[in-house]
RNA sequence: GGGGGUGCGCCGGAGUUGGAGAGCCGGGCCAGACUGUAAAUCUGGUGUCUCUGACUGAAUAGGUUCGAGUCCUAUCACCCCCA
């Protein structure tokens, strides 16, 4: 695994890169689509490649640990084999769900203590089992297990999750050393800096995680509700200390203005469930705009749902089609949004990737900002 | 042709022993929310108006009553049984 830093832009910190990975190369920046229980929801691997032209993709260890669970994993001989994914993987490491679980989960020094959303069944997650299980899982990078605190956070909670997700990340990175790839290839360890919204915090902790010396680094406990205002100086303070020849992945973030805008602070890496799920619930990101599927005023326009997009289906199939099937609860219309706003968000990090390249990025993106984080009325 | 029954919201259901309805539940429809996915989920609205308040409203037209969606008469529509 390694990391070659190609460009940065001159007029802002945004960089563009290779992140050379077991399962291929991935283009940064980049935006890694969430498939959480090994499925990137209502999109097919086949059209994770041909028309959303996903690099890497996200899966989740306290899902896949509850089910299929590990021994399937195994047998199956590793999450790609299984989902038929061979490109690029990443798992979370259940920190998140310790944040979104937080009323059937309690906290401890040695780990979490929690109850499946399945089935009420009792749980351990410690540093060490979330590595051993992200092991079995086999991703190409696998994340420090992390408590992602809420917002708003008071400091003293803070302070104190923090230190403990920096003790917790020394322990991931023990059981990592002591442990070793079960298909054939490395796995690469990312820590994860928390802080809330204290900039002493944040700085502490970036420095502390920059100290560790791993290939990637993650930044968590963002967009979590918190202003945007703050989600931006969060990320530029951590970005100011972490090394420039590493890539940098923020956690869970975000819509496109979020991104380009966390691109020119350099941040190489993205995931959100938002270009998913809002496609489930009939929010689409376009070239012309957002487009709310579902209101009358697109029953009767036959244009395309995006002329602009990668996406095939976007390009042939109307607006007024679209809303049928959306408002009809048909599987299809998830099939076609999901298509379109993940080939958007795809399409958004390569032109970025390429103004970055040609010194064009800052003005390219005050251009196109203001169209697609508005509605689009034709 | 004879007998019995039922009619209120866009639709379906519940309920109303003559005593406060713009009013219960579900669906539909119209909007909104969603950021390392307990989410094909959740929230709000859905008679009219000059909208912090009024007005109209229980098939239609009358009647009884302090008071009628509820009782009576006629008409209309639909359903069931007999011929």
């Amino acid at each position: 695994m390694s990391f070659d830093l190609l460009h940065t832009d001159p007029s802002s910190s945004a960089r563009a890169g290779i992140l050379h990975l077991p399962h291929g190369d991935v283009e940064t920046p980049i935006f890694m689509p969430v498939g959480t229980a090994g499925t990137v929801k209502a999109v097919h691997q086949q059209e994770l490649k041909d028309q959303v032209h996903a690099q890497i993709i996200l899966g989740n260890t306290y899902h896949l640990y509850l089910r299929p669970g590990m021994e399937v994993i195994q047998q199956a001989g590793g999450l790609h084999k299984f989902n038929h994914w061979d490109r690029p993987i990443l798992t979370d490491s259940g920190g998140y769900q310790v944040y979104s679980l937080s009323k059937q989960r309690k906290i401890k020094e040695e780990g979490v203590k929690f109850r499946s959303h399945i089935d009420g069944s009792i749980h351990t997650f410690t540093p060490e089992n979330v590595m051993d299980i992200q092991r079995q899982i086999g991703a190409d990078i696998i994340m420090a297990f992390d408590e992602c605190t809420p917002y708003p956070c008071d400091e003293k909670y803070a302070s104190r999750s923090m230190h403990m997700t920096h003790r917790w990340l020394d322990r991931c990175i023990a059981r990592h050393r002591e442990t070793e790839g079960l298909y054939g290839y490395d796995q690469i360890l990312a820590p994860i800096i928390q802080g809330s919204t204290y900039p002493h915090l944040r700085k502490q902790s970036a420095e502390y995680i920059a100290s560790r010396d791993m290939p990637i680094n993650a930044i968590g406990g963002l967009s979590v509700g918190e202003p945007h205002e703050d989600m931006y100086a969060m990320t530029s303070i951590v970005t100011d200390i972490l090394p420039k020849n590493k890539p940098r992945y923020l956690m869970g973030v975000g819509t496109p203005a979020n991104i380009l805008e966390c691109i020119a602070l350099g941040i190489d890496m993205f995931d959100c469930v938002l270009p998913t799920r809002n496609a489930r619930h009939g929010l689409l990101y376009t070239s012309r705009g957002i487009i709310h599927i579902r209101n009358e005023k697109w029953k009767h326009c036959f244009d395309a749902i995006d002329p602009a997009s990668p996406a095939a289906t976007s390009r042939e199939h109307s607006l007024s089609y679209l809303r049928h099937l959306t408002i009809s609860g048909e599987a299809l219309g998830a099939m076609i949004a999901s298509l379109q706003n993940l080939s958007f968000y795809l399409s958004l990090v390569r032109q970025a990737r390429q103004h970055i390249l040609d010194g064009t990025f800052t003005t390219w993106k005050s251009g196109i900002l203001p169209i697609i984080s508005n509605p689009f009325s034709n």
